[in-house]
Order: structure tokens, then C-alpha cells, then sequence
RNA sequence: GGGGGAAUUCCCGAGUGGCCAAAGGGGACAGACUGUAAAUCUGCUGGCACCGCCUUCGGUGGUUCGAAUCCACCUUCCCCCA
């Protein structure tokens, strides 16, 4: 099966510019193309994730990937399909930003030797001169066209301020410019970018005389059309420190019945036929396939070392195991215990558990809470020190979320 | 440049002098039902020393016994005219 296919029969592609020439290109190994990076955050998501697999897919298959980071563009910041301005960030805070990038990319894409180059656009449109720009380029765009984009739609209603209407220009010019030094005849991205790409294959044309091509990728989004790789607002991170290996693990784990095959499909790399075979599971038979999302992924992202341990936690947490080792922990001292005990509620708290104290008082009189096997019935309910020797103390509140404390 | 309008708790959005920690919806969280799913139903949703107290309604000052509500100035945004 040619690359083009396996894509397209995981689901992966949305749009495409020309697509007799696109898959003749990438099946033949003959691309150079580049994925943006815009480093608003100091870590990547969950959602740039299926960005990098797609990088690597096309680079198994012989082509030739060219991640960029955004230094340049996040100083803009981009509007598409935002409701609001992002918040201004620093050229500090970019720049730290760009460094946490290039590392989680590294570790997933092979930078060798002609394999794969990263670039941060930070380095040529910094330096544009705002007259010699609107010279260069400013002559190829319509701002009647622009206007009309799908990526400023929703802007349109709320107000777009200059400084964003021009991220479109930048993100072209990239292009433009990646094609002259690099040759980079092709750019995906996800599909909320198809205007943005646009842009820079028609800048392209207009002023190289060139074609250049353009892909997107599916977004991934569950069976309600939400995006997915968000919990309660807050992303999925790549980055272990804000986003633990088993709370990684869990999250793909408890993914929708209706969204597992998908995910499957998308962002592992499990054989087709192999997911095919599990088309058919139904029900709670899919429990199964979910485990394997989540195993495939966790081991992707996190290393097979700690796709063990989620899934070992994961298993004692559910399974009724008894191996608890690697349970998000917390060590007691001297100072926490009042009268030699400690109550729930700080226990709760301390656990990140719950936020706030009135938080954790709701929901233990919600009958949320247990320490151990026990229902915590009461808000006053404090835990003796004594009981921290040893293993320590389980404390779970709902149904997936533990913490265990020792001394 | 001129004129009109808006800013409310996580989000949307009511609230025009005391009955306002602030309606309603969404989301989140907890309970029941389940398969660590979905749907549904219930509860809950500023903080704390929780029958009480404290801090919030874009910002700063003011009027008043009392302000999210009235006044002044400022900031940001939207719309119309140029």
C-alpha cells in the first residue's frame, strides 16, 4: 500500500491542493515539506502530536520533513478559528517556548543527517523591513479574499485587529520562503490552516511562477464534534511534568466508545488490517481496543518504560491488582499533622485533588471521597498518623482520581 | 474625526439603589445506572475559622445609611457615519 493510501485510509486527510500530484510526490519519496509549530505554550499537545506522527509517517516513506517553530509568527499570534486575541507573549517567553519544542520533537523525529531539518522562522521575519515586505508581498494579496477566508469567519463577528489579519501574510511568506532556501515544495498542516496555506501557495505562484502544494489534516474531534486532546478546557500535554505518563494513559483510556477506532487509526502506527479486525468489536469488547490506544500512544510519547507503569497503575486502580507502585504519591511530614492527624479535606487539597478546601468539603458530603475502602462520611474526618506507616494511605476521590500519601 | 452601545462569577447570559455570592443555560465536579464508554436522572459550582464572616460584577475615585446597579474620569471592544 502507497503512503497516499495508507493515509488517506486512516482518515487522516482532509484537503488537498492537487491531489494527482501530491500522492505521485510523497509516495515517490520526492517531498520536502514543512509542518508550523506556533510555540504559545512550553510544551506541545496532544493535538500537535498527530502533526508529528504524520512527519513521521511521510519520512518513513522517504520524504523529507521540515518542522518549523514559530518564533517569528507567535509574535502575531494566530486568529484562525478563535474567538479572542491570544494573549500578547514575550519574545522571552517564545523563545523558551521554541527551546521546550525543539526538545519533544527531537525525541520523536530523526533530525539526522539529511532525514529531517528544523528551522524557526523567528530567524527570517524578524528581520522583514515593514516597507520592503509590502513591496515584496503585499501586491499578491487580496484583502477581499482574505476577508472572505474561513479562518477569520469567526473573527469577522467579535473584531480582528491588524496585527492578527496579518498573520495569513506571514505564514505565507514562510512558505515562500522555505521554497527558495529549501526547497520545501509542500506544507501541512491542520485544517484550520487551509486558508493560511493557501496563502503561500498562491504567493508562490504569483511570484515564483511555481506550484506548490498544500494538505491538511483531519482535526481530530469526537463523536459530538468537540476537538479532542482537551480535558475540561486545559490540553493534553506531551511534556511529563504537566501532563503525567498515566494521566496521559488515562485520558486515551477513557476516550469515547464511538472515537476509539478513530483514534486508533489516526495516531498509531498498529497496521491497518490490524485495525480493521477490531472494526468489529462492539460494546464492552471495545474496553479492549481503548487499552490499546492507550498503551500505543503512552509508549509514543512517554517510552515503552512508562507505558508499562501507566498501564500497570492503571490496571491495579480498575483491575482490583495490588500493585499500587506507581500511583501519583505524596510524602507526609511532621509538620502536616495537627494532634497526630491530619483531615481529609487537607489530604484532598494536598493531593491536587480537589482545589480548594470548600471543594473538597462538597464533595466528600457528596459521598465522593473514600480513604481506603471507606466512604469518608463526614467533613470533620481526620486520619490518624499511624496509618501512614507503611504503604501509606490510598485516597480516592470519584471514580479515577487517587493519590496515595506515606510518611 | 463625529455619534451610539457594551464590559457580570470557568463560558454564554439575566440583573438599573437594599430581598445579590448575584436568575437561566452550558461546561466542570460528585452521586445513581454502567464497561474506567455514551445517554439519562439527582446534587453541586467564589473563599474561609461554613447556622457566621470575608472578597467579587473592566479600572480608579465619588454620591449614598446602603452600589453590579447612580456620577466623573480612564481602559478595552462592538456598531453606524466619515
Amino acid at each position: 500500500m502507497t503512503i497516499y493510501d495508507e493515509l488517506k485510509a486512516r482518515g487522516l486527510i482532509a484537503q488537498v491542493t492537487d491531489e494527482e500530484e501530491i500522492k505521485n510526490m510523497i509516495n515517490a519519496g520526492k517531498a520536502t515539506f514543512y509542518i508550523g509549530f506556533d510555540c504559545t505554550a512550553d510544551s506541545l499537545t496532544a493535538g500537535h502530536f498527530m502533526a508529528l506522527t504524520l512527519m513521521k509517517r511521510l519520512q518513513m516513506a522517504g520524504n523529507r520533513p521540515i518542522a518549523l517553530i514559530g518564533g517569528g509568527t507567535t509574535m502575531i499570534g494566530d486568529p484562525s478559528g478563535r474567538t479572542d486575541m491570544r494573549k500578547m507573549l514575550t519574545r522571552e517567553d517564545i523563545d523558551h517556548n521554541a527551546e521546550c519544542f525543539k526538545k519533544q520533537m527531537e525525541r520523536f523525529i530523526d533530525f539526522g543527517e539529511g532525514k529531517a531539518m528544523m528551522v524557526n522562522n523567528a530567524d527570517w521575519l524578524m528581520n522583514l523591513n515593514y516597507v520592503g515586505l509590502l513591496r515584496e508581498v503585499g501586491a499578491c494579496f487580496s484583502v477581499n479574499n482574505m476577508l472572505r477566508a474561513e479562518c477569520y469567519k469567526q473573527r469577522m463577528e467579535h473584531g480582528l485587529s491588524f496585527l492578527e489579519f496579518n498573520y495569513m501574510i506571514m505564514q505565507s511568506y514562510d512558505f515562500y520562503y522555505l521554497y527558495q532556501h529549501y526547497g520545501c515544495n509542500m506544507q501541512f498542516g491542520g485544517d484550520d490552516q487551509w486558508s493560511n496555506m493557501l496563502g503561500g501557495t498562491e504567493l508562490i505562484r504569483r511570484k515564483l511562477g511555481k506550484d506548490a502544494h498544500a494538505m491538511t489534516i483531519t482535526l481530530l474531534t469526537d463523536a459530538q464534534g468537540k476537538k479532542m486532546g482537551k480535558t475540561a478546557g486545559n490540553a493534553v500535554w506531551l511534556d511529563p511534568n504537566k501532563t503525567s505518563p498515566f494521566e496521559f494513559y488515562q485520558y486515551w483510556r477513557n476516550v469515547g466508545d464511538a472515537d476509539v477506532l478513530k483514534c486508533i487509526r489516526m495516531l498509531t502506527f498498529l497496521p491497518l488490517e490490524e485495525i480493521d479486525a477490531m472494526d468489529k468489536w462492539e460494546g464492552s469488547q471495545l474496553n479492549r481496543a481503548k487499552e490499546i490506544l492507550a498503551w500505543e500512544l503512552t509508549k509514543l510519547v512517554h517510552g515503552e518504560e512508562e507505558a508499562k507503569k501507566a498501564e500497570a497503575a492503571a490496571k491495579a486502580l480498575f483491575g482490583g491488582g495490588a500493585d499500587n507502585s506507581n500511583m501519583p504519591t505524596t510524602a507526609l511530614n511532621a509538620e502536616d499533622f495537627t494532634d497526630g492527624k491530619i483531615t481529609v479535606i487537607d489530604l484532598l487539597v494536598k493531593a491536587g485533588l480537589c482545589t480548594t478546601k470548600s471543594d473538597a468539603r462538597r464533595t466528600i458530603q457528596q459521598g465522593g471521597v473514600f480513604v481506603g475502602d471507606d466512604k469518608v462520611a463526614d467533613v470533620s474526618i481526620a486520619v490518624e498518623e499511624s496509618r501512614f506507616d507503611g504503604d501509606g494511605v490510598i485516597i480516592r476521590k470519584g471514580k479515577k482520581n487517587f493519590h496515595k500519601f506515606t510518611k
